[in-house]
Formats: structure tokens, C-alpha cells, sequence
DNA sequence: AACGAGCTCGGGTACGTACCCGTAAATATA
DNA sequence: TATATTTACGGGTACGTACCCGAGCTCGTT
């Protein structure tokens, strides 16, 4: 590296101090063993100089390792959406493995809150440095927030985020504008009625939900576009519910033109729709699964809304790597472009 | 660092070709002095080993100073718009310069497409590693991409993107979506006629202006909103042709409810619209100028799109720091966010 | 006064790579 | 054959920081 840029390191600040390097070393990682005189005096020098240090040569002679943890949810037999973001994790993992960064996982069960509780409690127990989270549960998720906060430990968000609550970034779609999309897509397929109804399966309410739906509706009121909207919410995630739930709500409402599934559950109202050969109602919902994938092409499925996930899982890894090694900034909120799959392109999907 | 991850440098690779570290070196480098036989040796446990080197080490051992060139728009007295990137890579420069980069600057003027040929030849002439480029003129950019082609200097992008060129990276605006909510916003403001003029000031036809209309004329096609669009190009930026120009379009279309302009010159048709007491007709235009943020307050300009130009900057020349010096992937393109800046909201606004 | 505990501090080596300098061997030139 | 030149390689130091291993010093205790 070039010398005639005005660069001071540790040396230098020694040098001034009349203290060996080592010295300087213990005031700046604050380590015991050196008077309050001493220290005070580097201090100034080191705010003098604007001393900042070579992150390069600090990551090369510290035997330290980096521990970061991700805790996201496990991939589950109803859903393999989860393996495309630890396919990215894993990507970043074997990237930065070799300037010492270890990386835990923690995985929880999306319809157990009790189980990502227990993982969390699991989590902190470690001493690590920077923590990947999914904060599917919002409650629990604050709470795990509060207490890596605490123990400052820096937070990396994906696939949801959790607003106010004080993170590292933000790595993930804009939720709102996914529903807007969505509604702007479904749009197209709506010839007289205007009637549309939205889906919602899934164990606990959560917050992504919620502006998913608010986005989807925004866009109608937005447009003064009048469209009658249907909602229910399935508990339970299991065949049998979807199905019971469904053959209710379309047998109140014949006129139903579209379904709108605000999540990646969407191959569960295709399955019902072609066993009661409903092929009429379109159908739009979220993520590059192999089952919604299926669906897309026998002409169930009319669009899906992806976000990327195995760059989210990427992005979110290497977010905590350049705050942690590297020290650069990372910025706060990152949003996934909205790709929107249809049977024509989702051959060349790069999920 | 940990040594227990099965990792091998260096070090390990000449203990098992029995020769020296630095005849290893010589091979990873391809410098001379290595007979044959011994090359080939070397290279071959490099890939069984499939070596990756440490490339915090390699910065921190070399002397050598990685040279990077950015080639932007001056800033000139018409428009201060690329103040903003030119803080952004200044920004970006401070934080990479103790790591031995060193950034050139050369700035070419927005109306003579000469000077950005005259620049690129200066720039070609110095040993650079990368380049960040305004490719603001389209023929003489692809020229300019290939020479740093044969040469192999990888390219980013900021601002305006050249399709089917090879490049690093693009960050920037999503051209053609930026026109599209362009249009969008401009559908706020229009009551009966639907008839709006769009104005290129220009001295150069460029790609930037032919995506954004296109995206503009899209939204009203896609929305089967029928608008009567009325065009003209201004090849003269001076005050006075902007004046001529607009007072006869004026003349001829009395019925006009606003206009879009393509670029960042909207103050000159507020100026404009401003003497001739014609603020009946809504305005929107691009870029967080002081000017455009005047006529905002004043209530003459309606809309700004703005796509956060400090950070297309700063995240260009980080761009080729990734790559060149962490080794790490860059993604291939970056699309800025499309801001929308109202008279309410500008205080506020990170540019 | 002698001793040890505790505090303050410096020397020196290591991290993995780059590269300078020197040297022995191989080859060319006389 | 003697000498010059080239080729092929190794030793060793440096990059800036982390941290181990001590050494000296002060002060209280006996």
C-alpha cells in the first residue's frame, strides 16, 4: 500500500505517546493494565489523529473468530420456501468461512411461537456477535430484539420487517407494494363483477399480512377502482381446513371472479380449485415453490409475486460480515424487486 | 483466525511442491522466472486444493496502489445535479483510501459529446483498474465500454445503463419506470382536456430521454386513459430557445394541463411558465436540484422524481472496491428507488 | 531490608501474502 | 576452459494489528 497518504496507525499513536504498540493495543480494545494517565493521553492522540483502524490488519491477526447466528424458519413439508434463503445463506457462509466467521442456525417451526421462543432462548446463550432474523412472530421477535439490543448485538432483518424496532438493516420486500402489485395484476383478469376474495392461511396473523392486504386494497381505492372484497382467514394450515373453508366461502359468493393468497400458500387453493374444477377464478399469490410452480403451468395459477429469497438470505449474511469485519456502512433497508412470475417466464427465474 | 477450518495458503502449497513461498507466488501471479515443469506442478495442487487466496492479507502485503478513474459530468452553472454522485464518490473515496485506492477524476461536459471522447482518451492513457462511468452519450460510451473491454477493466454504471454492454454493474434508475410513475403522478393533476406536453431539453438525444417517455407513454396505454401527448425536443439549454420554444407550443396547443419534463431542466420551464402567469398548468420533472426545490415550494412545479444520486455514487465506486479488492460478487444491476418529492415531503428528502 | 503481589508496560512474534535481493545452476559467449 | 549472462529459485522482511510473555516498578507486609 502507498505510504505518502497521510495514514496513522498504531505505531504512530505510540510513537507520539512515548508507549510501546502494545500499550496503545490495550487502550483501544479497552483491555486492563494501563493508568488512567497513559490512556487518557492515547485517547487524545487517538482523537487527534482520527485514527481509524486498518480492518484489514485487524481481521488478519486476530485468532478471533466472528460468530454470527441466523434463526429463520425451518423448512417445513407444507412449505419449501425456506430453502432458497439458507441456500443463500450458506452461499455467504462458504464466502467469508475463510476470514474466520462461524455461523449458527437456529431454525423454528412457523406454526409453533413456542418453538422460535425456545430457539431464540437457545441462541443467546452463545456469544455471538451479529444475529440473521426472520421475525415472523412480531411479539416474540421484539422481545428477541430487546435482548440482543441489550447485549448489542447487531440485528439483520429478512423477508419481514419488524418497524421501530432497532435493527441493523432491513433485507426484504416492500411488503405494501407487493399487495399493490398484486391487486394491479389481478386487475387484469377481472371482467364484470369486480369481485375478489383474499386468503389468508396461515397459523398466526402476522404483520406481513397485514400490509399486504393493506397495499392490495390501497390499489383499488387508489385507482377508484370499486371492487367488492371477500376475506377470510384459515387457521389451520392443513388440507382438510382449506378445502372446508373454501367450498364455504364460494358457495356464499358464485360470483367470485379472482383469489388473491397472501402467501406463499397459494398451491392449496389451486389444489382445491382444480379438484371443484373452478378453473374460472384466477388466481394470483406469492413464491417460486416447486408445487405453485405446478400450478402456474397447468394455467391454475395465473401470476406469482417472488422476492429473491436465496439473495435475501445472501444479502442478509453478508450485511452483518461488512458491519462486523469490514466496518462499513450497511444500508438500513433494502428492498427485493417484486418479479412477477407467469407460466411464460418462470423457466428463467433466478429465485 | 481459527485454524482448525481446513484451510490452506500458500504456505501449504509450496510445502507440498517443496519449493519456496515465493515461487508460488510467482505462479499466482504469472510473473516470470518458474520453469515449466515447476509451474505446472504448483498449479496443480493449486486446484486440487482449490486455493483461494486471503485477500485481507494480499491488500495488507501489497504495495501497490489500485487506481481507480471515474468519468461523470462536470457540474455546470446549468445544473448542479451531479454535485450529488460527485459527494457520494467522495464520500466512498474517503472511506477506501487507507486500503490503497486512489481515484482519478475526469469530468466531461454534458453538452459536448467531444470533451467526454477528449476524457476517455486521457483516462485510457493511466494504468486504472476500474472505471465508474455516466455512459450520458450512447455511441461514444460503447466505444469507450470496449476499449476498457480489451483492456479488461471492469465498468459500473451509474446513472443511466447501456444495454447489452459489458459492465460490472448498473446502479441507477429503472428508466422506464421512472417515465411510467412519472405519468402516473401526472394523472393527479389532469381534469378534462388530457393533453399533456413532454419536453426534452437536450443538446444530446439520449437513452435516458427515449426510456423514460417510453415509460411515461406506457402508463397511459397500459391504463387505456386516453391522452393527447404533444411533443417537443429543446436542443438549445439557454434560457432564451427554452422561451421561444415553449411560448409557440403554448400558442399552438392553448388547451395544454401540464407537462413532463424528461430531465432534471424542469426550472426552466417553471421559470418560463412562471413570467408568462401560466400556473394553471402542472409541472413535474426529475432531480432534487435548489432551483427545482424553489419552484416546488413556490407551488410551479408539482412533482420531482428523484433517485437518490449521492448514493449511486457512493455505491459505484464500492461497487469496484467489492470486486477488485474483497473479491467479493457485485450484484449486476441496482435500480434506485423512485422517489417522489412533493412541496410537503422535500424537507425531508436524502438526496 | 527482603519479599511478593499487583500494576503498568515493552519486546517480539504471528496472521497470509507480496516482493526485494541474493545465489546457485544452466546456458551462452569468449 | 574461463567468463558472462540468463534462468530458477529461496531467504527474509514488510504490511498493520493482536496478543503472548514476560520485565520493571510501586507499595504493603513481615
Amino acid at each position: 500500500m502507498k505510504k505518502d497518504t497521510t495514514y496513522y496507525g498504531v505505531k504512530e499513536i505510540a510513537r507520539r505517546a512515548n508507549v510501546s504498540i502494545a500499550t496503545v493495543d490495550r487502550v483501544i480494545h479497552n483491555r486492563t493494565g494501563v493508568s488512567e494517565k497513559t490512556k487518557r493521553k492515547i485517547n487524545d492522540i487517538i482523537k487527534e489523529l482520527d485514527y481509524q483502524p486498518n480492518i484489514l490488519a485487524s481481521r488478519l491477526a486476530s485468532r478471533k473468530i466472528i460468530t454470527l447466528a441466523v434463526l429463520i424458519p425451518r423448512v417445513s413439508e407444507e412449505t419449501d420456501f425456506w430453502e432458497a434463503p439458507l441456500r443463500g445463506i450458506k452461499r455467504a457462509e462458504s464466502e467469508i468461512k475463510k476470514y474466520g466467521i462461524e455461523v449458527l442456525h437456529y431454525f423454528f417451526d412457523l406454526n409453533d411461537k413456542n418453538s422460535f421462543e425456545e430457539q431464540a432462548r437457545k441462541l443467546l446463550k452463545e456469544d455471538v456477535q451479529g444475529v440473521l432474523l426472520s421475525p415472523s412472530f412480531i411479539e416474540e421477535s421484539k422481545e428477541f430484539v430487546q435482548a440482543c439490543h441489550t447485549k448489542k448485538i447487531p440485528l439483520a432483518f429478512i423477508d419481514s420487517d419488524l418497524p421501530g424496532q432497532d435493527n441493523l438493516c432491513y433485507i426484504g420486500p416492500h411488503l405494501f407494494h407487493s399487495g399493490y402489485v398484486s391487486a394491479k395484476l389481478l386487475t387484469y383478469r377481472l371482467k364484470e363483477n369486480h369481485k375478489v376474495l383474499v386468503v389468508n392461511i396461515s397459523k398466526e396473523i402476522d404483520y406481513n399480512y397485514q400490509q399486504i392486504e393493506k397495499g392490495f386494497r390501497s390499489y383499488f381505492t387508489d385507482h377508484n377502482q370499486p371492487c367488492e372484497i371477500v376475506r377470510i382467514d384459515i387457521a389451520d394450515t392443513d388440507n382438510l381446513s382449506v378445502t372446508n373453508a373454501l367450498t364455504r366461502v364460494l358457495h356464499e359468493h358464485k360470483d367470485l371472479e379472482a383469489i388473491f393468497v397472501t402467501n406463499s400458500r397459494v398451491f392449496a387453493v389451486a389444489s382445491f380449485l382444480k379438484k371443484s374444477k373452478r378453473t374460472d377464478i384466477s388466481l394470483i399469490g406469492f413464491d417460486f415453490l416447486k408445487e405453485n410452480i405446478n400450478y402456474l403451468n397447468e394455467g391454475l395459477i395465473d401470476f406469482l409475486i417472488c422476492h429473491k429469497p436465496e439473495e435475501q438470505g445472501y444479502r442478509g449474511l453478508m450485511a452483518l460480515y461488512q458491519k462486523l469485519v469490514l466496518g462499513a456502512p450497511v444500508e438500513k433497508v433494502h428492498f427485493m424487486p417484486i418479479d412477477i412470475i407467469t407460466r411464460e417466464n418462470q423457466a428463467f427465474y433466478q429465485n
